[in-house]
RNA sequence: GAUCUGUUAGCUCAGUUGGUUUAGAGCGCUUGCUUGACAGGCAAGAGGUCAACAGUUCAAAUCUGUUACAGAUCACCA
């Protein structure tokens, strides 16, 4: 058989991909198997597949391929997210490039371009995650917005109403004067920022005295309707009672005194603005102050901002300075770093305003999500994710969820005026909503159509955080066999920087709508980065495309590259590099395939012994190394699982295995020992196929005819059994003996070819089990191994443990060299002698310590004793 | 500012309830190999007073405390 010398990923990944989809091996259906579910973290539906989804989707496909071909019912569910506010953004953008502006259309027919363009645009991304690999089971896409999921939304948003859970209420919100919406305080992210302290003079009314306020946000003036500082502080007591006038503005304000004031910031007076900061807000409330609102929604001044009106909030800070600049009212003016909130989604500088809106009362359902994860009824790996978790929940404050968006799911609530009393009903529909108001208000209105409805859409994380439910439709039908099957979940896995927005949020409802957990075990990954420790952003231009890596490298090799520096938690300093050791893997498999495709079998030959030990060892090799891979997916130890694979597979088969089997040249190899290679090579190909999906079903269906539609996919992953300790500590001596040897060829520049012979010194009572020697002398090229009771002279030596074993050499020995060697040695092993000594003298410690450390330890003194004496014999030999 | 988590070889990380040769892996590095599967390879090497200091213990990378540095989360300081 003709195998290319080099494995291309390219053919063989689409092939696979496409028999795969072809033979619906990813779909599933409730059975009465075991089920095993992942829902995916939706990306934005418009988005595009970037290095993070990379490392979260691989994460999940290793799981799932595992859990698959472990007996389970494994089912991955796909599925995209309307992301309102990003989505609504890029719709409004294309628009405005088309010259529509969206003030100028209706909501339904912006609601119609928008469904356009998720039609045309929606998806791409979860096109993209076939390259990888992922084994999905796409039908069962799923779409936040779609039906099934819009309707979801509706009703828990009803029924939270009906429990008394959402409220309207007039509140200090943020507000993203680029998205013109409020969003919550999770969209909020704190930005140092270099700005200004500005210490303006606030003179007393009918005086030419005056208090000096400091303000990062001069502009703000025209909104102050009083001045506070602490009650206690000395500098002030002469204000008592007196009022203010507002520089610039020329209103009169009050001094109030609270103590809310930090005497030692500034100059310790305060401006207040109820309208445009929420402790200002606060305050205001408290000593019954006037709010003047003096923006517009989109930033700039409203008619309260006077002559600065229509100007963009920045714009007039430097104009407003300007002019009191001229008017003598500034002191000074100094550099300041604070922190500055930004939109999450526009990055516009948040703005603090007070707005009528829908929240969620979070007190009590947080207490039940931080239970269970407290319980460990939900595990977090790693762990250290309970304390921000926690930290979040005993802080939580009330969620808002209404945008001020057209994209997403509109409130289901309806106005009506009754006697001049404005009336709010929550119902799942006009229709439902209409009989409710038939019911209490008869007679209020005559159809449906005369009740308004609320023009706000829902939070996009008020209907991610159904998403285990709503796929498998738990919402509308709580009872149906899907939700009983798949729910909760086993594994999520998730970034970190969605804890709060996705995955705390996912509890609530769960526990809400299910009383029980969403998913057992909450993986995070880590944020990748560049070489710098940089994020990888579109802005920096700094992220691979994925597409092209994988064309590069395949996307075994891509996989292989993410998984094995990402330990869970931890960030990914992402180099294309790390690919080539992934790319370079399966060229190596590919080519073990090569090598015993390539032998000639003859079912003639008996199986030698040394093949027979061979066989049984590579066996208890295996056995032993899937204890370890088992252990580490119970601990979601992916890159540990991953790495103890790929040394099976590189030095335990290839470089032991391999060689210790392989046939002379030109000579046969007996059936048995050929059989049994295959069957070692497919086992080996199972255990590494859900890290590397594509090259690993490849070479199954090299390895052996397959039946028509059979894949590794689905086959049985090899599990650990009972093995045999002592064979692998014998062969471990005989790879040390033999490369001591090679060590020898290596040091005296000896060629591999050159046949040498090899003498072990076999000391009193010293048994030496030998059933290697076949193997050291195929591997170590040695012509005939002695066991012998003396050194031998004329031969350089090493030692394996306490053995020495000496190898004559014909050409003349650098006895210098040699004593070195030697001598350097005798040095560590006198040094470590000496260590051992100090605890065997303390008595404490032979009294202290257990029995069984201090026999250790005399075990030590006797072989470091026995190797010293060894040692200098040896040089005085020279 | 508060809380949490780290700090082990050039890089990325293991190191299980303190005790199995004075610490391990992968990559990288060095030195040999135009070896009949593979140079995307083979073989052999070098490389660490486990961040610092103090303490507990017969015994500390491992437990305690302090410090330094890094990261994460949170916070109303105008």
């Amino acid at each position: 058989m003709e195998i290319a010398s080099k494995y291309n990923p390219r053919a063989v990944e689409d092939k696979w991909y496409s028999f795969w989809l072809e033979k619906k091996i990813f779909h599933s259906e409730p059975d009465n198997r075991r089920p095993y579910t992942v829902v995916i973290p939706p990306p934005n539906v418009t988005g595009v597949l970037h290095m993070g989804h990379m490392l979260n989707n691989t994460i999940q496909d290793v799981l799932v391929r595992r859990a698959r071909m472990m007996g389970k019912n494994a089912c991955w569910v796909p599925g995209t997210d309307h992301a309102s506010i990003a989505t609504e953004a890029k719709v409004v953008n294309m628009l405005k490039e088309r010259g529509i502006d969206k003030r100028d259309i209706t909501r339904d027919e912006f609601m119609k371009y928008a469904w356009e363009w998720k039609e045309e645009h929606g998806g791409i991304i979860l096109k993209q995650l076939r390259k990888l690999g992922a084994s999905c089971d796409w039908d069962r896409t799923a779409f936040t917005m779609d039906d099934i999921r819009y309707e979801s939304v509706i009703r828990v948003f009803v029924d939270l109403y009906n429990k008394g859970l959402i409220y309207k209420g007039v509140r200090m919100v943020n507000w993203d004067p680029k998205a013109l919406t409020a969003v919550s305080d999770e969209e909020v992210i704190y930005k140092e920022s270099h700005g200004k302290l500005f210490y303006l003079k606030y003179f007393v009314e009918g005086t030419d005295k005056y208090i000096v306020v400091a303000t990062t946000r001069p502009e703000t003036i025209m909104g102050d309707t009083a001045v506070c500082v602490h009650p206690e502080d000395e500098r002030y007591q002469w204000l008592k009672g007196k009022r203010v006038v507002v520089p610039g503005v020329g209103r009169v304000v009050p001094i109030i005194m609270d103590e809310y004031v930090d005497r030692e910031f500034g100059t310790g007076a305060l401006k207040i603005t109820p309208a445009h900061d929420i402790n200002d807000y606060n305050l205001g409330m408290k000593y019954n102050l006037p709010s003047i609102d003096i923006f517009n929604d989109n930033g700039t001044l409203n008619e309260n901002g006077g002559k600065y009106a229509g100007q963009d909030r920045f714009a007039c800070r430097k104009n407003i300075m300007k002019d009191l600049e001229e008017a003598g009212l500034v002191e000074k003016v100094e550099d300041y770093v604070n922190k500055v909130g930004h939109s999450e989604r526009t990055d516009a500088v948040i703005e603090p305003k007070l707005s009528a809106q829908w929240f969620m009362k979070m007190s009590e359902i947080a207490k039940k999500a931080l239970d269970v994860v407290e319980n460990n009824d939900i595990q977090f790996h790693p762990e250290k994710f309970k304390n921000t978790y926690r930290h979040w929940l005993e802080n939580i404050k009330d969620w808002c969820i209404s945008r001020q968006l057209w994209w997403g799911q509109r409130i289901p609530a309806y106005y009506l005026d009754v006697d001049g009393k404005r009336e709010t009903i929550v119902a799942a529909t006009r229709e439902e909503a209409f009989d409710e108001v038939s019911r209490r208000f008869p007679g209020a209105v005559q159809s449906s159509d005369q009740l308004e409805q609320d023009e706000d859409v829902l939070d996009t994380w008020f209907s991610s955080w159904l998403w285990p439910i709503s796929l498998f439709d738990g919402i509308r039908n709580p009872d149906n066999k899907e939700i009983k099957y798949y729910y909760p979940t086993d594994d999520l896995i998730t970034a970190p920087d969605i804890i709060f927005f996705w995955v705390a949020r996912m509890i609530m409802a769960g526990e809400e709508y299910r009383q029980e957990v969403p998913f057992r075990h909450v993986y995070f990954t880590g944020i990748v980065r560049d070489k710098l420790g940089r994020k990888m952003s579109k802005s920096l231009g700094n992220s691979p495309d994925p597409i092209e890596l994988m064309e590069k490298y395949g996307a075994d090799g891509v996989r292989m590259g993410m998984l094995l520096t990402a330990p869970a938690g931890n960030d990914l300093p992402f180099d294309e590099s790390i690919c080539e050791q992934g790319r370079n893997f399966a060229n190596k498999i590919w080519n073990a395939l090569r090598l015993v495709k390539g032998w000639e079998v003859s079912s003639d030959l008996n199986q030698s012994q040394e093949n027979e030990l061979s066989v049984q060892w590579m066996e208890q090799r295996m056995a032993c190394v899937l204890e370890d891979i088992e252990k580490d997916f119970e601990q979601y130890r992916l890159s540990e699982a991953l790495m103890n694979t790929y040394k099976l597979i590189w030095d335990d088969f290839c470089s032991w295995y391999l060689e210790m089997i392989k046939p002379a040249y030109g000579s046969p190899i007996d059936a048995e020992t050929m059989n049994s290679t295959l069957t070692i090579f497919e086992r080996l190909m199972c255990m590494l196929h859900p890290f590397m999906p594509f090259v690993t079903e490849e070479i199954w269906h090299l390895l052996r005819e397959r039946p028509e539609g059979a894949s590794i996919m689905v086959q049985h992953m090899p599990v650990s059994v009972f093995f045999d300790q002592r064979m692998l500590d014998d062969c471990a001596i005989a790879q040390e003996i033999i490369a001591g040897v090679r060590g020898l060829r290596n040091s005296k520049g000896l060629s591999p070819k050159e046949q040498l012979e090899l003498f072990i010194v076999c000391g009193e009572g010293k048994s030496l089990n030998k059933r290697f020697d076949g193997i050291i002398s195929k591997l170590a090229n040695v012509r005939q191994i002695s066991y012998v009771n003396e050194k031998v002279g004329g031969a350089v030596s090493f030692m394996v443990g306490t053995t020495e074993c000496f190898v004559p050499m014909t050409q003349n020995i650098d006895t210098e060299a040699e004593r070195k060697k030697l001598e350097d040695e005798l040095k560590y092993a006198e040094g470590f002698l000496a260590s051992v000594m100090k605890k065997l003298s303390n008595e404490k410690f032979v009294n202290g310590a257990p029995e069984k450390v201090v026999a250790v330890e005399r075990q030590k003194k006797a072989d470091a004793e026995q190797k010293i004496a060894a040692l200098k014999a040896q040089i005085a030999n020279l």
